[in-house]
RNA sequence: GCCCUCAUCGUCUAGAGGCCUAGGACGCCGCCCUUUCAAGGCGGUAGCACGGGUUCGAAUCCCGUUGGGGGCACCA
């Protein structure tokens, strides 16, 4: 199965060894971009048959809070975004909050300085501003400087009778280093441009930049795919990797697949205060998790030539990191809204009227446990919304004329301003009058008597006859099918309506 | 400024030298259907950034230009 030089993507690796992680940093409201990593590494994960590790890297105390945790799992959960080591699952290289590895850096933070990858630096914030300003001025790569490289015994100690804090920097390696990106071929940069950098903060914090690749050489994590942002920290990582393999930490760096960056609307990075740039807005608008997926996987990725709504299971099986393609995508909110709409009309009725519960009962129309009632009413009203939605929260205006008590109902003022005017208000008495002598209430009688009444007997146009009624029994110009709401709603309420509505005034 | 990176309709993309008269989707514009709004059907609009090579042949390979994006922290 695999030849002597190995598969471009597993090496000699069996597909089952292949792990991956998705490393969010608690801060809240989960990025989309964010989203989009966390489901390309699972697809690949659960495409080879692999492991998805997730470890929350929550090493910065001040930004970071309990909650954010809990809301992080809950939106994986809610996405259908499974892991097979992580909090709450546990796995054999936990502990998986980078809070409580603090003991684990420290000591391979150690072990680096003993074996001569990394030195203490003992410059102040002051100096290298200074050093940096001067080489962005000569146009050199403003990093760095490698000033504490070599210092003397008797140079640390006046450093240390300064009562300065030393910071832990890398060893950088003085020779190009160059990778095979799987996304975007070979990258290669030149040991100038890649500085010294820090590990180990002055106060003995360690950083993101020691921490990241440590536990990835730790869990033994085979593959990283990550943000584009990511790229160019990528040799230094690299030369970390390096370092902790040569202290028998790891076995050297993993496979790195960079993702293009997600853009805003203009050319701008999708930020964090955009609009539509978190979670959390999907998830209240009522999206589908499947279609918000399908659509974060089309920024980058396609699954055949002519098709662009599948299924997560689809993606799994079709999903292939060299066929990402590595140009920045901008986020288009109308196509991920088709997207969704796409999905939400594959649903059967059933399912969406299931899906619809959560949404209505936050907008206060139906009981968290619906009754039966709400659960046939639901049921039977599912249809008819099923193809004009785009995401299940547009139900709740749609749908809302149905579920509210009555002393509840009320009507909208600009489209009964439109549609409730004397004329309008005359086409109210005649539905009335013609709907009371209706004892079947179907939507197939319905429809005959409104029709008689207003279309062959005031000869009006379907168009103007129906409005006003549509307004006067659903409180809105754009609402479900008339005849069926009607019949939704029942003979006595669709009465009630009609003769509240005959009595407002014109104008009022 | 320096380093890295990217370049196909407005947007997301298909495209691995001839299958390309460049395909699909979203959007937009028509028409059909129609009790509103949708959905659906049919049709249309619109693109290989530019300049050089290589080749019998280039959207595809190479170089350059231009433009976009990312990075250059004791953040992650």
């Amino acid at each position: 199965m695999t030849d002597p030089i190995g598969d471009p993507v597993l090496g000699e690796l069996d597909p089952s060894q292949v792990r991956v992680r998705f490393p969010p940093s608690p801060t809240g409201n989960l990025h989309v971009g964010n989203v989009r990593s966390a489901l390309f590494n699972w697809a690949f994960a659960r495409h080879y048959g692999g492991a998805l590790v997730l470890r929350i890297e929550d090493t910065d105390a001040a930004r970071n809070s309990e909650e954010s945790v809990d809301y992080l799992l809950r939106s994986l959960r809610w996405l259908g975004i499974d892991w097979d080591e992580g909090p709450e699952v546990g796995g054999p290289h936990g502990p998986y909050r980078q809070s409580e590895r603090f003991d684990i850096y420290a000591g391979i933070a150690h072990r680096l300085h003993e074996a001569g990858a990394a030195y203490y630096c003992y410059c102040s914030q002051e100096e290298l501003d200074e050093r940096r300003e001067l080489a962005r001025a000569e146009g050199r790569t403003p990093g760095y400087d490698g000033h504490c490289r070599a210092l003397t015994q008797e140079q640390i100690a006046a450093f240390r009778a300064e009562d300065r804090e030393p910071v832990l920097r890398l060893r950088m390696p003085e020779d190009t280093i160059t990778f095979d990106d799987l996304v975007r071929g070979e990258i290669s940069f030149q040991a100038e441009h890649v500085p010294d950098f820090v590990l180990v903060r002055g106060n003995g914090h360690p950083l993101y930049t020691l921490v990241n690749p440590v536990d990835d050489a730790l869990m033994g994590i085979t593959h990283v795919l990550r943000g584009e942002d990511l790229l160019s920290s990528t040799p230094r990582q690299i030369a970390l990797y390096h370092a902790l393999a040569s202290i028998g930490i790891g076995s050297g760096p993993p496979r790195f697949g960079h993702l293009p960056i997600v853009l805003g609307e203009g050319s701008r990075r999708l930020s964090k205060r955009d609009a539509g740039s978190g979670l959390d807005e999907y998830v209240e608008r009522g999206f589908l998790p499947e279609g918000l997926l399908n659509y974060l996987a089309l920024l980058g990725w396609s699954i055949a030539e002519d098709r662009d709504v599948f299924t997560m299971g689809e993606m799994v099986d079709a999903f292939d990191v060299r066929r990402v393609n590595p140009n920045p995508a901008r986020f288009d909110p109308k196509k991920c809204e088709a997207i969704n709409a796409s999905h939400l009309r594959a649903l059967d009725v059933d399912d969406l009227a299931a899906r619809l519960v959560p949404v209505l009962h936050r907008a206060g129309l139906v009981d968290a446990e619906p009754s039966r009632d709400q659960l046939r009413l639901l049921r039977d009203a599912a249809p008819l919304v099923h193809e004009r939605i785009t995401t299940l929260g547009e139900a709740v205006q749609m749908l809302g004329f149905l579920f509210v008590p009555e002393d509840a109902f009320t009507l909208d003022p600009d489209d009964a301003a439109k549609a409730l005017t004397s004329d309008g208000l005359a086409v109210v008495k005649a539905s009335h009058e013609a709907l009371a002598g209706v004892a079947d209430w179907t939507t197939a009688a319905i429809e005959q008597v409104l029709r008689a009444a207003l279309v062959e007997t005031l000869g009006l146009k379907p168009r103007r006859a129906f409005a006003p009624v549509r307004v006067a029994i659903s409180g809105r110009r754009i609402s479900p099918p008339l005849f069926e709401s009607l019949e939704l709603l029942g003979r006595d309420r669709s009465l009630a309506r009609l003769r509240r509505a005959e009595s407002m005034r014109v104008g009022a």
